[in-house]
DNA sequence: TTCTAAATTTAGCTATGACTAATATATAAG
DNA sequence: CTTATATATTAGTCATAGCTAAATTTAGAA
């Protein structure tokens, strides 16, 4: 594997992708616009690009699919941006608010980042009541 | 104050004018270039823009100043860098890729974010079992 | 079936932000 | 003081990624 090299506007429309998939069974050029807020040109130009990539297909004027490698690197994004969520939900930060930053950090953590916080997010919290101050670290 | 909303490419090299200033009391495009590694035209556009901003000033052929406003605006990245290198290194996350990953994450995460994040950097942690954590002279 | 509306695509424009090459200015060496 | 080198700027190219307007195709309604 030849681990491509996405930018952060590709990652998204691939994650959207998968996202679509999997809530719809189908990812629509007009459902990927509506959920990351841009207009369906842009939407199909990107489709272009993750052609020529080698990570989706489509038939003419219909929905997009996943390669198997598509696959494989938008659930390495979707699987980010959960870890992120909840870690910012762990912090105590709001849910909507948890995932939008999350969206934006999947992008650009370094590999060592992600590992630490991955351990911060499955380390139990103490009995938390409202207390501020983290005590025991049990693993 | 109205709030210039800088795109993250300014932001950073808003920042590292501050940061310059602070090492060496002059902020040079050479050195700027370096730091950010772009080559020095890029760094002479993005001062044409920072100037229409008036974030900075310039005599031509000289060092790059920051105007009150700018001053502001660059030690406010500069307090979220720092508090998100903390945040990092307090997870475990070694002093470069610390400094690397939070260099992104300054321009992107909501206040909110911030704000638990700084909770969480401003509690006391108990003794953990590997403190490689924070002993480092920071520069 | 026919036609209208929605979805998709194409064409082309714009802004950002990088780059190289060439030019202008400043600084340092002799 | 003159000149070579370093620094800064300008001009122009390219890629990304958004947009609008217009053309095409699909699909649903009459």
């Amino acid at each position: 594997m030849e681990q491509v090299k996405l930018s952060q506007s590709l990652e998204d429309y691939l994650e959207m992708v998968h996202m679509l998939r999997l809530a719809n069974g189908i990812a629509r050029v007009r459902d990927i616009a509506a959920a990351l807020k841009v207009k369906m040109p842009s939407v199909a130009k990107a489709v272009i690009e993750l052609k020529k990539l080698g990570l989706v297909t489509q038939e003419p004027y219909s929905g997009i699919e996943l390669t198997s490698e598509g696959a494989l690197v938008a659930s390495q994004i979707l699987n980010r941006h959960i870890l992120l969520k909840s870690f910012l939900i762990k912090l105590g930060v709001s849910e909507a608010i948890a995932d939008k930053d999350a969206c934006c950090m999947e992008h650009i953590l370094s590999a060592e980042s992600l590992e630490k916080i991955e351990e911060f997010v499955n380390t139990p919290s103490e009995p938390s009541k409202k207390s501020k101050a983290a005590k025991s670290t049990k693993k």
